[in-house]
DNA sequence: CGACTGATTGATACGTCTCAAGGATAGTGG
DNA sequence: CCACTATCCTTGAGACGTATCAATCAGTCG
């Protein structure tokens, strides 16, 4: 219960920088900052640190006080709400580059790791006075908000909506446009199937099965069970039902 | 297809107060800045304006540029999204005194009136506007948002781990905890089974089963089908499976 | 009163879950 | 290096829950 599934790379920079924030924050009109924004970013660079958690190691439990935001440089990482009566519901994946853990002042949702993960910490209290004093900051942190917004939306849909083959479709096409795999190259999957299944309401056997079907109509192909290849976009999306129009 | 199922009071004051931003805005450390607020808001205020909606008259439609932010005053409101093959998924609903509608530049749901209804619309520029310039608004703006996160999250829990019963027990448990009836008092459900069936992922007729099932237990008793009454809250909560926790 | 809309109930079909049995793969220890 | 073992994935058969289709019921409005 060591290693990786899929295998963890020793030393890849990953997520392309370590800064909490990119460079630009969603907007040019931050520019004329970037001195000061400069200067703020690097002590909370300095107050930064890394830490490293094992394949299915908890990062933080649902309830914890929110002392620090993450961001994954290496790794995923799921974000799950636990029931009382043990089912388990997966929000979202985390993968290079995404940050988690910056709503409210008590985490939501249970983080854990998918793979042997390396993530940074960003301590709250530092980003909460910077988000106070820099409008663009704020301004960042709100379209963070939103995004994440978004997407919990557009997951409702699925569940609401969809069955199980069109979830798991759906699934594939948000997982492709995040990573951007080069047409023909495989994507990746570092989770398993049955953090699939608990992010799409399904079971880990139609999870299987739907991903089967999609195999036997040449829509997808699957290396293995941590990559697949998306043969035709188009036709899957068709699948999806129209719920993503993209 | 004119007047409301559950009566439109012609002049029930409602919201509690017309203001967009209630005047404890989350946190005691406003209260220093209460006058420069005041004076804001007074603007905001001025700038505001009245909108009536028949019943199921679309208030404004996915992809809209997002003008305005609306507060319900008197009425109830969905807020829906449509797939392409004419599916529908009710992300939410929106009782006197909430907020909808001050996520990104263009709107990312369709908004339509359940009943008769009567909305307060504050432009978005003066509302971007102070909420760049006074960070108790924008700290405002963030809770706003972030419970708005909590619920879908919550959402997302129902749907992908419920049952049938379970979902329904869940949406009158979160409907009660809003409307906080009395004891024994009846709760009103402004929106059809239809309206409950597109919210709760499920279909008009297995709604209706869950619902008898129900009053059949003497969990709830139903006077009519826009009222209910909870006979047993900690009962109820058992239905759900622990996913309501409090 | 009579027609309409929405809610409810019943019978059946379909899809997903459950339970069970292989099969593939990676890490372990000889 | 290879067999061993554990874990995960995959497939099948049957059970269960929800959707679908159809009919009835209840309330509202003309």
């Amino acid at each position: 219960m060591v290693m990786n599934a899929s295998k963890c790379q020793p030393e890849k920079p990953a997520g392309d920088n370590i800064t909490l924030f990119p460079v630009v924050a969603g907007a040019n009109r931050l520019r004329a900052k970037q001195a000061a924004l400069d200067n703020e970013m690097s002590q909370l660079q300095a107050a930064s640190s890394r830490r490293r958690f094992g394949r299915n190691e908890t990062i933080f439990s649902e309830g914890d006080p929110a002392g620090f935001v993450y961001k994954v440089l290496d790794g995923s990482v799921r974000l799950c709400k636990h029931t009382i009566d043990g089912r388990r519901q997966v929000l979202d994946f985390m993968m290079p580059g995404d940050l988690f853990g910056f709503v409210d002042r008590e985490y939501g949702f249970t983080a854990e790791a998918v793979t042997d993960v390396i993530l940074a910490a960003y301590p709250r209290s530092q980003i909460d006075r910077l988000s106070a004093t820099m409008p663009s900051v704020h301004r960042y942190v709100l379209d963070l908000v939103s995004e994440n917004l978004l997407a919990l939306q557009h997951h409702i849909v699925v569940l609401g909506c969809q069955g199980a083959k069109e979830r798991v479709a759906s699934f594939l096409l948000r997982q492709a446009e995040r990573a951007q795999p080069a047409p023909g190259q495989p994507l990746d999957l570092p989770m398993g199937r049955q953090d699939m299944a608990d992010h799409l309401g399904l079971t880990i056997e139609t999870v299987c099965r739907a991903i089967s079907e999609l195999r036997r109509e040449r829509v997808i192909t699957v290396p293995n069970a941590h990559q697949v290849v998306m043969n035709n976009m188009r036709l899957l999306r068709a699948v999806t039902g129209g719920a993503d129009a993209a």
